[in-house]
RNA sequence: CGGGGAGUAGCGCAGUCUGGUAGCGCGCCUGCUUUGGGAGCAGGAUGUCGCAGGUUCGAAUCCUGUCUCCCCGACCA
């Protein structure tokens, strides 16, 4: 008999149209009904909350401050640096007045706020950003200055995506100020393997950190990194990004020190960020066809205690069982921090509140009813393995302190199950013996290909521009260069000329 | 921004061609029954038909404009 799914469409029937479903389902966020912007709803807030606080920890640790700059940037400061201009120009949200007027029962901006010069809303900080830079380097002994914001960022999207690329979104950007290139070269890769360890820990999702091509650079970058988590249909999805930046920005906002001799140096600068986009990463990474599989260390809740209620006398005795069990868990400690159990006592039908939680992703929902208060044992329901062989739903029936000791191990397993399971999917998907042009777009016509990883001479100008055009005729991009992608040796499978290094190709996000 | 599709109750839809004052399923509320579970029966509530103009005695329906969403493309840290 085939399994009654939560979600109303599999991954395999439309994968879109099931990651817009598990989105709704699992009330992550909704349409807002403002072009591209989306309302985030309290259980997809406390995942980008979780993030924050794990990340921020890493941040800090790192000895990054947290600053605040302002959402309004003067249109001058982005004119300084011809390439970011070039970058973000198409792309962005322009404030011209500064008043409305009321015109037959309609508000319009008065002509007479007209602002002298406009602002935009930022698309990114590195201007502004290093416009405060500027002052605050003087001499070689303020270096390196490392600060980073949490803050909303709007870019004007021509097609959105929830929480893949929306208009706006949330992030975190980390700017850094070095004496030379070396040290902002170390704190780019330092910021990338942050990324990379946040990745594959906390959200148990599985990346390969490397270095884009030229053409994927960041607007004004020197040279930019990037982690890149596959999906569940084979797609890249690029979930976070380092940028050196060189002396650029530096230039353009006057960044300089006085050095050990005396003379005046250029800072070389960094950023670096991660957004809401990382949870359109965990859904399209660890969700199935019931909904999201939150990991543990980013659930809101980690244990869901669902008393089964029937409005009997009995019912006071469960809710006392529950709010008992629900104290012990808040006392056990799993990754290092107080377990978050929740009990929902919410006047629901409990069958209705099981999967509603199923279908948020909550790692543990236990659920309780007489016949359990009165043997001391609760029900389990592990969200990583939601199924037994047969298709019935695995719930196990374990002894309440059993199961409360056994807790904090329980959800550091379900992290790792989750881990091990997208890395084995990765894994198995990144194809490495392709060493022509005709056998990797063969490749892709099958169904969730994953990435080729390829020999390539890194051609650059026009050169790069036709491998580029090429692909994209073949709906690929060059991802990124593995960091720890073995050596190359041969033949560029693009030129023909002798390869310098390996790169990933693939369809993407 | 170009091509295509769509907006009617919380959700999914019918009704639109052929204008006559809004309906179905699920969900929701109430009651009864049921009880290791995604229940059954009965009754009930919920809509300025995306928004704004226009045509008309009369508009969900026809016309114009506009907003939002989905798919494809272009674009894109």
């Amino acid at each position: 008999m085939a399994i009654k799914h939560a979600l109303p469409v599999t991954r395999a029937a439309d994968f879109a149209a099931w990651y817009q479903a598990v989105i709704s389902e699992a009330d992550l966020a909704e349409e807002s009904g403002v072009r591209g912007c989306m309302v985030i709803r309290p259980w997809g807030y406390g995942i980008w909350e979780r993030i924050q606080k794990l990340m921020d920890a890493r941040i800090k640790a790192a000895g990054v401050e947290n600053c605040y700059f302002p959402l309004f940037i003067p249109l001058s400061f982005f004119e300084k640096e011809a390439d970011h201009v070039d970058g973000f120009a198409k792309e962005m949200a322009v404030v011209t007045h500064h008043r409305l007027k009321g015109v037959d029962g309609k508000l319009v901006p008065d002509p007479e706020s007209k602002l002298e010069e406009p602002l935009v809303v930022r698309p990114t900080s590195e201007t502004v950003i290093g416009q405060a830079m500027s002052r605050w380097v003087q001499s070689w002994r303020d270096l390196p200055l490392l600060t980073n914001q949490w803050a909303n960022v709007v870019r004007w999207e021509m097609r959105t995506r929830m929480f893949l690329r929306t208009s706006e979104f949330l992030w975190q950007e980390g700017h850094t100020a070095h004496a030379d290139r070396a040290d902002a070269l170390e704190e780019t890769l330092r910021a990338l393997e942050m990324y990379r360890d946040f990745s594959e820990t906390a959200l148990a999702m599985p990346v390969v950190a490397g270095e884009k091509p030229e053409n994927e650079r960041f607007p004004g970058a020197v040279a930019t990194y990037s982690i890149e988590a596959m999906m569940q249909d084979g797609k890249a999805l690029q979930a976070g990004t380092s940028h050196y930046l060189g002396t650029g920005f530096a230039e353009a906002a006057n960044i300089k020190y006085q050095d050990k001799e005396g003379g005046q140096q250029l800072c070389h600068t960094t950023s670096w960020g991660v957004s809401t986009r990382l949870i359109g990463g965990v859904i399209m990474v660890h969700g199935d066809d019931d909904g999201l599989r939150c990991p543990p260390q980013v659930a809101p809740h980690q244990i869901v205690i669902v008393p089964m209620l029937r409005d009997q006398p009995e019912d006071e005795a469960i809710i006392a069982y529950c709010r008992d069990l629900h104290k012990a868990l808040l006392g056990q400690s799993a990754f290092g921090e107080p377990v978050r159990s929740h009990l929902d006592l919410k006047a629901a039908k409990a069958s209705n509140k099981r999967w509603g939680w199923v279908k948020k992703g909550a790692p543990i929902v236990i659920e309780v009813g007489g016949r359990d208060v009165a043997g001391g044992n609760v029900s389990v329901l592990r969200r990583d393995r939601l199924y037994r062989e047969d298709g019935k739903i695995d719930s196990a029936i374990l002894p309440r302190d059993a199961f409360v000791a056994e807790a904090a191990a329980t959800l550091e397993a379900i992290e790792k199950a989750l881990y091990v399971d997208a890395r084995g999917f990765l894994d198995a998907r990144i194809e490495r013996r392709i060493a022509d042009q005709a056998a990797l777009e063969h490749h892709f016509d099958a169904d969730k290909p994953g990435w080729v990883e390829v020999n390539w001479a890194k051609p650059t100008g026009a050169a790069l521009d036709k491998v580029v055009e090429w692909l994209k005729g073949r709906k690929l991009t060059l991802r990124n260069v593995p960091l720890d992608a073995s050596a190359a040796e041969g033949a560029c499978i693009f030129t023909g000329e002798a390869a310098v290094e390996r790169v990933l190709v693939g369809r993407s996000y």
